[in-house]
DNA sequence: TAGATTGTTAATCGATTAACAATC
DNA sequence: TAGATTGTTAATCGATTAACAATC
């Protein structure tokens, strides 16, 4: 069923998390049955797109009845890793990743926030969410003892490059990158997630400005 | 020249804030001039793309010679809408509506930040990057009287889309939603834009398990 | 002029949608 | 069994890439 997925594209990918929040929020509603008719319908796609979907990884629903919500649900978190326990720590306690930290469910998406890191040393001792910000000159020492897998990057454009340089060669494998800087480009064996808060403001200015050219 | 532009893809769209800050990055660094082809090399993508991406907006090359980067720079942004002056309201000074009030730059993008508001006693009157937290109560009158054009959302799920209704009444055209909550199924009409955070981790995590289960 | 590089058309590739046989 | 809905193949649509004539 699992061995299925080989060269899943990335659309498909991001339709995931999509696909698994509706389900989660059917389930919370007691909806037990889903038909991939009536779930397009609410989420604003075709029925034939979310079979396709979920068909790259396996049947998981049934002829003549359509998908069970519970079910369904649980697969999909599986596919996405929500069951596994990765370790992952925080770079930059500043503005944006105090409120990371705080704001962020980790735990319920398969990750363990085990350390944050700054260099300011206002800031280094610090408690954000249980957690005591240390010093990034202990990353080398942290890292060898605890093995984190993720790296979450809350730090200035201009320090991205070397850090994430360090953090590959201490076995981070994985970024999520809020940084404005294109971590892709340099690093294309990594698994880079970028969140260009940025480019997504400029977005929705090009989409507004629109909006106005039409009236 | 800017009449060309009808029908762009929402994949051109979402480029056009990536080309900008990539030529921000070279005219910072002293280049005057750049071709497609070493554009494309930098930013990994096909030179062939920029090029088809560009003309649909106009004809900002010379031929033979290249792209002027202060000018192309200067045209993407007029496109993007960074010339403009529109005025923003955030909603929920939170921990994230604080990060994203005082770590974003809003005016370099066009837009000025002009009210924070929140229903929470303990935080209305809180100072936010000069800005006082309001009571929601008063989004009725600081909306006639101001008439914002945009709204960052960072409030939870729950309140969202009673929240969007009563600022589409308001006269806002456009989101920026921070909130776990898909506005654009249910106001189609509205200009949307999503910052799933949490479907980003997700789709981090899928990524991290597959480079797992490929060793 | 010769060389370089654009703007643009045509070819290819991939993603979405439609259709329908399989089957619960 | 009849009705419903999946899984899957085929058709369509759109986006990316390649090619090349136009031109600086």
């Amino acid at each position: 069923m699992s061995n299925k997925r080989e060269n899943i594209s990335m659309s498909v990918i991001r339709r995931l998390p999509r696909y698994y929040r509706f389900l989660g929020d059917l389930l919370k509603h007691g909806v037990t049955r889903i038909s991939s008719r009536e779930l397009s319908q609410r989420m604003g796609l075709t029925a034939s797109q979310i079979r396709q979907d979920l068909n790259c990884f396996g049947g998981f629903g049934q002829q003549g009845y359509g998908y069970i919500v519970d079910q369904l649900y649980r697969e999909i978190g599986k596919i996405l890793g929500t069951d596994k326990r990765r370790r992952a720590i925080l770079i930059g306690a500043g503005n944006l990743g105090r409120a990371i930290a705080n704001h962020m469910a980790f735990e319920t998406r398969g990750f363990d926030l085990i350390g944050i890191f700054d260099q300011n040393p206002n800031l280094i001792g610090q408690v954000i969410k249980g957690i005591p910000v240390q010093d990034s000159r202990g990353l080398e020492e942290f890292c060898s003892r605890n093995h984190p897998a993720v790296a979450v990057l809350c730090i200035p454009r201009e320090s991205t490059h070397e850090m994430a340089t360090r953090l590959t060669k201490l076995g981070i494998k994985g970024f999520w990158n809020f940084s404005h800087y294109d971590l892709s480009v340099h690093f294309p064996d990594a698994v880079i997630e970028n969140v260009h808060l940025g480019d997504s403001l400029l977005t929705l200015s090009y989409r507004v400005s629109e909006l106005e050219r039409k009236e």
